[in-house]
RNA sequence: GCCCCCAUCGUCUAGUGGCCCAGGAUGCCAGGUUCUCAGCCUGGAGACAGGGGUUCAAAUCCCCUUGGGGGUACCA
């Protein structure tokens, strides 16, 4: 820490983390790191209502698992009435504040506005102007002892030495209020850095019609956190070349705020699909095996019986293939069920077709009679019958694919026998043939 | 209603007066590789919201309109 900058993130409890704030928190988080500055994070509770002790752990968890560590704090604004109190009962001492009743008796107190004109320099807005005539006085003590957000958030980064508040682009209304207390108690201004928000894809605000929206949500579907970093970090910021993959390392090195956009950005999942397929691409099986193995067995796969050596093996078949873990699941289900479901329409195509059952005894004659069950062997021994056959090896493969996966999309045939093991790849087959191949009118008729 | 912010391909963006009849990525389309799909490779379509200025020259500066977003709470 050798700089004066101190940033901190803020979020209120009233649900989870969700990428918005996320994108917030990553970019003070980038800035208090590439000033080498302190980064505090506070939960601003000050919601009775509304804020709960679940969410507040959410938002703990999903920053950890971002891997946004904080040098102080958490603070917690319910735990520091007493200072929101005397700092309200002092502007009332000086006659910028008053005591205020409303229709439903409810006693608080209010900041008096002054009429006048606020200008703010924001980092990346640059100037704005506001007529603070056009403010009313506001609450800044609640009737329950509480403060409200613009008092609280004041009275606390002005306490805590707050240099650069970066935040959603949704404050900077909040801003000339926030000014004029900084003013009333005669604490330095900090700079100001509005950021845009993040929209759903339809472009409206972010909410939760907009499918999944939370940090745990993605942590959950079995995105990796480091693309889900990369791809926030590159939603309304850029390093300012053609770059699309960046270590959270060149991240720190490149950001600063005057690369930050002006635009709100809409999510896009289809491109965070994209990026996270790629970063699951270039990291090492052996490092995405164990995170696969913890997820599965969240999602109820019994592994117990599964050696490490075959996970890593399922892992490097579908390295390529998959996005996320979720995907990689939906993918690989029917080697861990007794019972697979069979897609209908693969089984009409490549099944109860005239012959197809016939082929698929050959198969399992064949295939049933290999030394080792490698796909070397496999291939060896499956190609030597479609010559024997005179018939084009996808009349083989289909067929096979969807006896022994139920679907007509798989890894490498060969490859899949093996893993899957000599047992299972011809109970399957026998039982196709027995019981998909021949069409229900020829049993008919 | 009033106040504030914003405006480049569908989406994320590069672009800070000439290098731009606008570059990259994603998505989409076509072709290639191939046992399917994905992946990978190659190619293609696709944008400066509109109108006024300023200037020799504007995506870049100014104004207006339109559109989107935010605020206007004893929510944050």
């Amino acid at each position: 820490m050798n700089s004066n900058v101190k940033v901190r993130f803020a979020p209120s409890p009233t649900g989870y983390l969700h990428i918005g704030g996320a994108r917030t928190a990553l970019f003070n988080w980038l800035f208090a790191r590439h000033n080498k500055g302190v980064f505090l994070l506070r939960i601003e509770d000050t919601d009775q209502q509304r804020s709960t002790e679940d969410a507040t752990q959410a938002i703990l968890d999903s920053m950890k698992w971002l891997g946004l560590d904080w040098d102080e704090g958490p603070y917690f604004q319910s735990q520091r009435l007493p200072t929101y109190k005397q700092h309200a009962e002092r502007l009332v001492a000086e006659g910028k504040a008053f005591y205020d009743t409303d229709a439903e008796g409810r006693k608080a107190i209010r900041f008096q506005m002054q009429d006048g004109v606020t200008e703010i320099n924001d980092l990346i807005h640059g100037i704005i102007t506001f007529d603070t005539s056009l403010i009313e006085d506001f609450v800044i003590l609640k009737a329950d002892g509480f403060p409200t957000y613009n008092f609280a958030c004041v009275v606390d980064d002005a306490g805590m030495g707050i240099s650069h508040v970066i935040r959603g682009d949704d404050h900077i209304s909040n801003t000339p209020k926030q000014i004029a207390l900084y003013k009333a108690f005669g604490f330095a201004v900090p700079e100001f850095a509005h950021i845009p928000m993040i929209l759903g894809e339809d472009g409206s605000r972010l909410s939760k019609r907009h499918g999944a929206t939370s940090v745990t949500e993605y942590r959950d579907k079995g995105y990796l956190p480091h693309a889900l970093v990369n791809f926030l970090a590159l939603l309304g910021w850029s390093p300012g070349n053609d770059q699309e993959f960046i270590s959270i390392q060149e991240m720190i090195e490149k950001f600063t705020l005057k690369r930050a956009n002006k635009t709100s950005a809409q999510f896009n999942n289809t491109k965070l699909d994209w990026m996270n397929g790629q970063y699951v691409k270039n990291t090492p099986v052996e490092r995405l095996t164990p995170d696969v193995k913890k997820f599965f067995e969240k999602s109820g796969i019994d592994l117990t019986k599964i050696s490490e050596e075959w996970l890593f093996d399922l892992v490097s078949l579908h390295h390529e293939r998959f996005k996320t873990f979720q995907d990689l699941l939906n993918q690989t289900r029917f080697f861990f069920a007794d019972a697979i479901e069979y897609d209908q329409g693969a089984v009409d195509k490549f099944l109860r077709k005239e012959g197809v059952g016939e082929l698929l005894k050959e198969v399992y004659t064949a295939v049933s009679l290999v030394n080792t069950f490698g796909k070397k062997t496999l291939e060896d021994c499956l190609r030597t019958l479609t010559e024997k056959l005179g018939v084009g090896f996808s009349k083989l493969a289909q067929p096979i694919r969807v006896a022994i996966t139920g679907k007509s999309v798989s890894a490498g045939i060969f490859e899949t026998m093996e893993l899957m093991g000599r047992e299972k790849t011809l109970k399957r087959l026998d039982y196709a043939v027995k019981n998909l191949c021949e069409t229900s009118e020829s049993v008919k008729f």
